[in-house]
DNA sequence: CTGAAAGCGCTTACAG
DNA sequence: CTGAAAGCGCTTACAG
């Protein structure tokens, strides 16, 4: 195992300081072209790479991106990290993921470890209110998706997102509706299910009423399979012509649930739901969901550090409607 | 934005030298209990972290471990991602996540950063054959699932999981079958295959005949959609009766397929996948799949990172067959 | 424009 | 058992 080669030797080849190949390592214009010439020859013939490490310490800096995830096998953060990751590839960044199994422990535990780590800055999409971290960090941080501590938030307008799936359901008919919601002790959790509901007051208030329940979960699959084996356990008349769930996870579990109940979707029952994972388009129905634009997200969050302002604000990027398959006009 | 306290501040804190703070940091034995309380006094009282830069620049070791699949939005390897995370907490360890979205340009660049940043060793599920690594890396490298260069590999025994589905297909009678391969260029790929064509000649040496058509895909969702619409284009008399999929998510796409062909599963058409994704059992039929033992292969790559053996020899787990409710006996 | 030197925060022989 | 000192590989004032 050869050691390395390193500035010294770079220096000793080309037959200059340190200093100067310091200086042509960071692209400084105040380098003659011949001496320049000379180094980078040296760092060519010898192979070198700089020492990321000896460079951190030195600087206090490097140019990796800490981010974590609540649930790395939560397929929206999975195709949240691939984007940041592009999106830190442009700026030639490196992103060190972790995923915090949604305990807050481990969040903190991984906050910890990438400020030791002397990483530029934390994008976090939150699985906790955040502790209370020092006022004076060195590092930005943003949250995405869900907001952590109090640093600004890069999300998608969840309300405004959840109001356009009001419109739908209330636009096909239905009058008998169940909100499969978030996590309450989450933000995103509470404006999606306070934007679908206020707009289906709204509605209720200038045209026909609508009869709402609201079933607190979480966000994943089995959640959604659950609850809505409670809701459709209802008689026919009783039970809700159309369900909205707060995320695509618990969606496909509502719909795996009615196939099981041998109710058809969307004859029967519409199923919404939230975020436009890839799996969406592939269940079968075809899922009507809301898309968060998430590739825009992981850009602006990306941004942000980059900006390296500490005062960012918040920023709320709409949602969009897909009407697919597995939502349909009432039909009793 | 104070500055963090060091040994050196630790050191005149307790009143003694920075090489005996050092000392009771690394936990060693020979350092006089009195001192060491008041170094641990002095560590509470200052706040103190120890820079770990500082330290992996001395000892060019840190306690992270580099990760790299191939495609993080891939339900198994997020599930493989999380497994190998909390088997590395187990050991104290972090873990850096880089996805090279199956570009082996990609997966060269996260090589040579996480070996720019000394990490204590590289775990990788292989996109590409892997380049000729210098012989005399300074880290253990394991293979993970496919393949890497020729580094040990830990991973399901492909050949004999397959086989069990090419049993279980047989069992039920299906004489006509389609098999979605995996790329031909990965290992993984073509031992799935292998495994599977092999035991259904030999079934077909002492029973009944197999009329047995292989496609060759991407691991991917869409190409299990496509291929399946394809090979289901067939007059009903022509097409294979049952579906066996190199992948979970050729499966659920070829569920697609044949739902928007109007061909029942399974009563029409067995179809079976591999990896026994979480959504595996959350699918319209419940998909009958072979159980990659995801945990234990995680827990193996890690030990052996630690065995610290540069001579590792492959280990290959055995999976289990999962069936579900998207085969059934072949009813014609 | 370039070199000599200090220093980032640790760990670890080397003495004693 | 403990301290003084060297050194990991860089970057960056400071002179010149």
């Amino acid at each position: 195992m050869r050691r390395m080669p390193t500035v010294k030797d770079v220096a000793e080849q080309a037959g200059v300081s340190v200093g100067t190949v310091s200086r042509v390592l960071a692209g400084e214009a105040a380098v003659k072209p011949a001496l320049r010439e000379k180094v980078t020859d040296a760092i060519a013939a010898l192979g070198y790479r700089p020492n990321v490490t000896a460079r951190a310490l030195r600087t206090s800096k490097t140019d990796v991106i800490g981010l974590i995830v609540p649930d790395i096998t939560n397929p929206f953060f999975a195709q949240m990290a691939a984007s940041i990751e592009s999106a830190a590839m442009q700026r030639k960044h490196t992103v060190m993921l972790a995923s915090s199994h949604n305990d807050p422990e481990a969040e903190r535990h991984h906050i910890s470890a990438f400020l030791d780590r002397s990483v530029c800055g934390i994008i976090v999409a939150a699985s906790s209110q955040g502790p209370h971290l020092p006022g004076d960090l060195p590092i930005p941080i943003i949250s995405l998706d869900r907001r952590f501590a109090d640093f600004p938030l890069v999300s998608t307008n969840h309300a405004q997102a959840a109001s356009l799936m009001a419109d739908h359901l209330y636009g096909l008919g239905h009058r008998r509706i169940a909100y499969i919601a978030g996590p309450p002790d989450t933000e995103v959790g509470r404006l999606r299910q306070q934007g679908f509901v206020d707009r289906l007051r709204r509605l209720g208030e200038t045209g026909e009423a609508v009869d709402l329940t609201i079933y607190p979960g979480k966000f994943d699959y089995e959640s959604g399979e659950m609850i809505a084996r409670e809701v459709l356990s209802l008689a026919p008349d009783k039970r809700p012509t159309a369900i909205a769930a707060a995320s695509d996870q618990q969606a496909i579990g509502a719909l795996r649930a009615a196939s099981d109940l041998k109710i058809d979707v969307p004859r029967e029952l519409s199923i919404a739901g939230f975020d436009d994972i890839s799996l969406a388009k592939l269940v079968v129905p075809r899922l009507t969901t809301v898309c968060q634009p998430v590739e825009k997200l992981a850009m602006r969050a990306v941004a942000l550090l980059f900006g390296g302002s500490f005062t960012a604000k918040d920023e709320m990027i709409d949602g969009s409607l897909i009407a697919r398959g597995s939502t349909a006009p009432r039909c009793d």
